[in-house]
RNA sequence: GCGCCCGUAGCUCAGCUGGAUAGAGCGUUAGCCUCCGGAGCUAAAGGCCGCAGGUUCGACUCCUGCCGGGCGCACCA
């Protein structure tokens, strides 16, 4: 509703301000206020034009306020001038209002036929999932959301690097450490990816003191690569494992993927030799025939733009051993993307995953190499791949490609996605036994895999979980056990994404465990709790007083003269009119939501969807507060209320859904 | 050494393309359940926005230089 009315603004000011001083304004900006008193938007054309015309500011501004208010701009109720010359627009509250439960009914937007490939989570497949993984896949299951509100076919990926380093080291402790077969490895019991935790990290101590093992590592890797012996056997079954553990954990957090890709498919499907052709037919790619890199096929980036700075910026994509590097396959799997290579994987259905607690089964797909059948992923208009920021020189790489193939197009819709780590807070740190010297002046610890330092992303859970459905057992002790631990596993997801989905994208997230798991102020609880609050009140109108909200809503949408409910429109919009503050100021903020998700998209600054739902939030309680709705006195103020509370409900819903939070119908 | 990011209330963080009196949560203090559920609301205290210059009618925001911290710059990913 805003948005629209920015930009009609926008166009009325610059026509008022052509009409008086005869030039066009560059740019006319409609900003929100910094307080409510202040009107409902304003705009500082007055001083920037003011400036350039050498006038003075606030007389100028008087006469474009003066200008439209004897010819108005619809939607706008009166022109007013404040402080140094902001042009400040009151608002015809009742026509907002109206608008604004107009758009809230609309259906779904129309489909749009640009095809976004998003990519996330993509954690090694050698241990369990911890609360920096949780960062990523919440970010890019929420921007897949927010692509497929905007109309766009959304196909999610999660790529798995199945044949690399981290891999190779479990394989190695379970094989040389452990002494265990394949079919061992098959028997281990769950939590498996719990298992790989420890033993990764044992393994990892051992190698970097243990030559021989050491030397045991490229044995292994090498073996991976060509499928063969017992060590890619055991790599097998370890990722097969690992990954369906990741893929539930995820679906408990209602994260969902279309289709995993395995690195080992694009190397047994010959997708890195097309790549590497391709390559080879430009002029960016040379065997090095000394120095370091000695053999090595090398990609030309010095001195190219973007890359002028680096000393030495080219970079390996096959080593001298014959073995492509993890960029390599990358950049095969990012022209793959976009449909640019005649090769394709073969597929196949995922199975051995647990539903999700809830029921729901959505269906995940896996490339494979031997046998599957063919399916119609890939092909993207545009491919987001959400990677922390410590890749960003890799994915620099990446983008870097499409060009030099001469496939701009993929270059400019290409997407990194880049978000800082999660780290731990010093407190948590020594609560989970890791070493953190007292006199360590560090604000935080960095997680380490291979140290096996982090907090669990199933531990988190569990203990939102845990801790949740006891708050709710107190204050529904009517409920069964099985409905408390339903909704107690809601609180914790809302809880969880919402902590993990608040914090600016560049923001490191200092994780301190107290503070994830609380459910008071800035939390995802908060949110659900107002959400509960609202559908509450529709649940008392019915029982209490007979009135059904949809069809007040309906009828004053229609104008009714006589209502059922002894309201009418003209009334409502005079109660409106009069208000002093919290309800307006909640309208006003409804009218935002399309605004805020267009922004966040296109920022890619998803917590600016969470604060601003957040806010509703907020704005809601005040009003809840303040504005009895069920024993109103008016039957005017009972219906604007109503009216109010039902949009609250709606645009919160869709923020929540967006979000992943899911909308517990009691708590 | 080079590149990117970050220094805002006791703590954790917001602050839109420069705009009006710099906000929120936690914590602290004081209030609010004969009234739609208190996971809530109200109020108070708390700030040389790292430091120093510059640009501008106007700088938390842009530029430069310092100081402090993080992350990159592999034949790891």
């Amino acid at each position: 509703m805003i948005n629209e009315l920015r930009s009609s603004l926008a166009a009325g000011i610059g026509r008022a301000v052509e009409h008086i001083t005869g030039t066009v304004p560059e740019l006319v900006s409609v900003e929100d206020p910094p307080r409510p008193d202040m009107g409902d938007l304003a705009c500082p054309v007055a001083l920037q034009m003011a400036r350039k015309l050498g006038r003075n500011p606030r007389q100028l501004g008087q006469q474009i306020a003066d200008h439209l208010n004897q010819h108005p701009i619809a939607g706008v109720r009166r022109w007013t001038i404040a402080g140094p010359g902001f042009l400040n627009a009151w608002l015809d509250r009742g026509a907002a209002l109206f608008e604004l439960i107009e758009s809230v009914r609309a259906g779904a937007v129309a489909p749009k036929p640009v095809k976004v490939l998003v990519e996330h989570t993509s954690i090694n497949p050698n241990k369990a999932a911890h609360i920096g993984h949780l960062r990523n896949s919440c970010m890019g299951d929420t921007l897949a959301r927010i692509f497929r509100h905007q109309g766009y076919p959304v196909e999610v990926h999660n790529y798995i690097d199945d044949t690399g380093v981290q891999v190779a080291d479990v394989v190695i402790g379970f094989i040389d450490l452990r002494g265990m077969s394949a079919d061992d490895v098959r028997a281990v019991p769950e939590p498996f990816d719990y298992y790989c935790w420890d033993l990764y990290t044992e393994a990892s101590e051992r190698l970097a003191h243990d030559e021989q093992l050491a030397e045991r590592r490229r044995v292994v890797l090498r073996a991976l690569e060509a499928e063969s012996g017992v060590e890619a056997e055991v790599a097998e079954v370890v990722v097969d494992r690992i990954v369906r553990r990741h893929v539930r954990t995820m679906r408990r957090l209602g994260i969902e993927y279309d289709l995993l890709v395995k690195e080992g498919d694009i190397l047994a499907l010959d997708l890195w030799a097309e790549a590497f052709e391709r390559l080879k037919r430009t002029d960016s790619v040379y065997q090095a025939n000394k120095g370091k890199h000695e053999g090595c096929w090398m990609l030309h980036l010095s001195g190219t733009a973007g890359f002028e700075d680096l000393e030495e910026a080219d970079k390996v994509l096959v080593r001298s051993n014959g073995v492509a590097t993890y960029v390599a396959k990358d950049i095969a799997y990012h022209l793959w993307k976009y449909g640019l290579l005649e090769r394709t994987f073969r597929y196949e259905r995922v199975g051995g995953i647990e539903p999700a607690p809830d029921g729901h089964e959505h269906e995940v797909w896996e490339t494979t190499h031997q046998g599957g059948q063919e399916q119609s992923f890939g092909h993207a208009d545009r491919a987001v791949s959400v990677i922390d920021v410590r890749q960003s020189y890799l994915q620099s790489i990446v983008g870097r490609v499409f060009y030099l193939v001469g496939e701009p197009q993929a270059g400019k819709t290409f997407t990194h996605f880049s978000y800082e780590m999660v780290a731990l807070s010093p407190v948590t740190a020594r609560a989970l036994g890791i070493p953190v010297a007292d006199d360590d002046e560090r604000q935080f610890v960095e997680m380490s895999g291979r140290r096996g330092y982090g907090v669990k992303a199933d531990d988190l859970l569990d203990e939102l979980v845990r801790r949740a459905t006891e708050e709710v057992g107190q204050r529904n002790p009517e409920l069964s056990n099985s409905e408390r631990e339903r909704i107690g596993r809601q609180i914790a997801v809302g809880a969880a994404r919402y902590f993990l989905l608040k914090y600016a994208r560049n923001t490191v997230i200092v994780f301190d465990l107290e503070a994830a798991l609380s459910f008071e102020g800035e939390t995802g609880p908060y949110l659900q709790y107002a959400a509960v609050r609202a559908s509450h009140i529709f649940n008392k109108l019915r029982d209490r007083i007979d009135v059904d909200a949809a069809e007040l809503v309906g009828g004053l949408l229609r104008e009714v003269e006589d209502p059922v409910y002894g309201a009418t429109r003209a009334g409502v919009c005079d109660k409106l009119a009069n208000d002093d503050g919290p309800l307006w100021n909640l309208v006003l903020a409804l009218g935002r939501l399309e605004e805020v998700i267009e922004q966040a998209v296109e920022s890619l600054e998803l917590s600016l969807l969470a604060k601003y739902a957040f806010g509703l939030a907020q704005h809601f309680n005040r009003f809840y507060h303040g504005y009895p709705i069920v024993h109103a006195e008016d039957a005017d103020d009972r219906a604007l209320r109503v009216l109010v509370a039902y949009a609250f409900q709606k645009q919160l819903a869709t923020a929540l859904e967006l979000l992943g939070i899911p909308l517990p119908d009691r708590m």
